[in-house]
DNA sequence: ACCCCTCCTGCCACCAAGT
DNA sequence: ACTTGGTGGCAGGAGGGGT
């Protein structure tokens, strides 16, 4: 028998090479699958590569229910976008380039929190290094006398230790550290983050009303965290009984299911915690009791339910009363039948008319029945809640799959004195309007961005951004007919006219204002929006767009395929005869726009013009 | 206290698609 | 032609931050 030859080989260079593929990928916006919204900036990136940096993506990511991941959008409101720049450009080249130093203290904390061991060790790793420095570096001004080098390089301000190279240069605002390359390609296990992430119950509890909680169920831990399985289906939603400046006071419902029972037996334990410290039986109260659920899944309609009753107990489509005027603590559940449930989503919007009057409709069951919603007890001032248009808390965050919440998916009805509200499954904030609701929700799923032609914003609002844009462009709508002067927005126009002219404008006003408040101002036509609606119009066809060169002639430009090839073709004007922007904007003291194809966006580029700058 | 600014939300107009 | 739903602008209140 012949033996085998085997030849092993190794690609030195693989790993490199790869990561630096990727980062050109995720430059390219090629494959990338989940979008991060840090305050105002977005980030594209692929979710293998976070994942695989972080224990706490992989924990996200796992997590399908997780409240904060929208589809392919995710929001992280605990680190600034500066930083998370940084954090992301750390993760695709395992380097922090250039780096201000007055950024480390941040890096270091969204290291711990992001579950990236390195940015996490690196206050560690650089009081290493500082202390070899010992005096000789500039910015070392903490020594640590364990530390051991393993090489030391300082004259040139190059450190190494334990694979840690490190480069210190003088910024303009200090040290800026340089050439820094990971420590070790070892696994994060990291303990920390995986149980934070384990916990998220507990996580949330810094500063919210509202815990955002989840099954505690990941398909797949990164840490071997064994979780109980009883403990997997506890549910544990927390509400606001008190929201005056003193804190929050809470209630915590936990509902664990007994194993020893039936199925829908739930052992429910009410507890009072203390205001804002985050700790459960803080104040000791604590009552548990055992109810069955079976039959509100099961049952025919009408039925009552104890307020304590987890919504992931009923049945898809039960809608939810809360019984606000003859018996306190309990709902009724209505179960649709089964003809209605096809039409169930068509009612909702056509259902103004409560039949059940005093009956609060709090919620609708949308979600499977593997799903882990809760009802939030209602407080007991829950009436001026609905007056106050902040009617309830509802608790539903532990959705087993958030991308099933479709559109229609994203809120829940409340019916008062036949009165609809809309209320958004996320933040809880009610709506007289679906949509206001509709328009609100982008903040939340990111579904559509608005970003800034002008610089790197993105807003979840088109409104936002209109707002935005205009002040770039510096337009002045607003027009004080009194004296004539312009404003950029009714709110600065309205405080001249009362700080100047003394009169109000609005629902403040007095009826004689009012009667001549439709006076005291007066709207011009938004030039800025109207120029980027041209530009649409005109750059949005596959084919062509239309430019305007420095002199005001409007140009047709023909798309080669080469994008980075348009050439702006004077003479092929898609007008029949060339336009002029005074054709357009025929008032004096128009702003000009230039025609931009320098990067290959078909847009239009504002400049501010000598007026409007002296204005400002 | 006042001003400035941003955010928010009810209301409305406009538009496109469907009936 | 009418209905319906989506979109986005406008008004004006609320609230935060700066002075």
């Amino acid at each position: 028998m012949e033996s085998k030859k085997l030849v092993s080989a190794t690609d030195a260079q693989h790993s490199g090479t790869l990561l630096k593929s990727l980062n050109e990928q995720r430059a390219q916006g090629l494959f990338c699958d989940i979008a991060i919204i840090v305050e105002d900036r977005k980030f594209r990136a692929h979710k293998n590569v976070l994942s695989s940096a972080s224990t706490y993506f992989h924990q996200l990511f796992c997590i399908d229910g997780a409240s904060n991941v929208y589809g392919q959008v995710l929001e992280l409101n605990f680190i600034r976008a500066e930083v998370f720049a940084e954090v992301l450009n750390f993760i695709y080249s395992s380097k922090l380039v250039r780096v201000d130093a007055l950024l480390v203290s941040e890096l270091i904390q969204a290291g711990q929190a992001l579950g990236l061991k390195f940015l996490a060790d690196l206050g560690e790793s650089l009081a290493k290094v500082k202390g070899m420095a010992s005096g000789k570096d500039k910015a070392a001004s903490v020594t640590d006398s364990k530390a051991e080098a393993s090489e030391t390089v300082t004259g040139d301000q190059t450190l190494k230790s334990e694979g840690l190279i490190m480069h210190f240069e003088d910024g303009e605002r200090g040290p800026i550290i340089t050439k820094a390359f990971s420590l070790s390609s070892s696994e994060f296990s990291d303990s920390k983050a995986s149980s934070k992430a384990s916990s998220n119950c507990d996580e949330s509890e810094d500063n919210d009303d509202v815990i955002f909680c989840s099954e505690i169920s990941p398909p797949k831990p990164p840490s071997s965290t064994v979780i109980n399985s009883a403990v997997q289906r506890l549910l544990v939603a927390k509400m606001p009984v008190n929201s005056e400046s003193l804190g929050v006071q809470t209630k915590q419902i936990t509902l664990v299911p007994e194993t020893s029972s039936k199925v829908g037996d739930f052992k429910v334990k009410i507890s009072d915690s203390g205001a804002g410290l985050g700790q459960n039986n803080a104040l000791g109260q604590q009552t548990t009791k055992t109810v069955n659920l079976k039959y509100v899944q099961e049952g025919k309609q009408p039925l009552t339910a104890d307020k304590t009753v987890g919504m992931d107990t009923f049945s898809k489509g039960c809608k939810v009363y809360a019984n606000i005027d003859t018996t306190p603590n309990t709902y009724h559940i209505v179960v649709p039948s089964k003809d209605d449930s096809a039409n169930c989503e068509a009612k909702q919007n056509r259902e103004p008319k409560s039949p059940e009057k005093k009956l609060l409709l709090i919620g609708e069951r949308v979600s499977g029945d593997r799903g882990h919603s809760s009802i939030q007890l209602i407080p007991d001032d829950s009436e001026n809640h609905v007056n106050n248009s902040r009617p309830l808390f509802i608790n539903e965050q532990c959705f087993p799959d958030a991308k099933r919440l479709k559109k229609e998916q994203d809120h829940y009805e409340l019916v008062v004195d036949g009165r609809v509200f809309y209320v958004c499954i996320v933040c809880k904030r009610s709506y007289a309007c679906l949509t206001s609701l509709r328009r609100h929700f982008n903040v939340h799923s990111w579904e559509k961005k608005y970003p800034c032609h002008y610089c790197e914003k993105v807003f979840p609002l088109a409104e936002y951004r209109t707002k935005h844009e205009i002040l770039h462009t510096g337009e002045r709508r607003y027009q004080c007919l009194t004296c004539g002067e312009t404003f950029i927005n009714y709110q600065v126009m309205a405080s001249h006219i009362r700080s100047v002219h003394s009169k109000k404008t609005g629902k403040g006003a007095t009826e004689e204002e009012s009667v001549s408040d439709s006076k005291l101002y007066r709207l011009l036509p938004c030039k800025t929006l109207q120029i980027r609606q041209y530009g649409f119009l005109t750059a949005g066809r596959s084919d062509s767009m239309t430019g305007i060169n420095e002199d005001g002639i409007v140009y047709h430009v023909e798309d080669d395929d080469d994008a980075g090839a348009s050439q702006q073709t004077p003479g092929t004007i898609a007008t029949s005869k060339p336009a002029s922007w005074d054709d357009i904007f025929p008032q004096d003291g128009t702003p000009v726009y230039r025609y931009n194809s320098l990067d290959g966006n078909s847009e239009l580029e504002f400049v501010i013009p000598e007026s409007f700058r002296e204005l400002a």
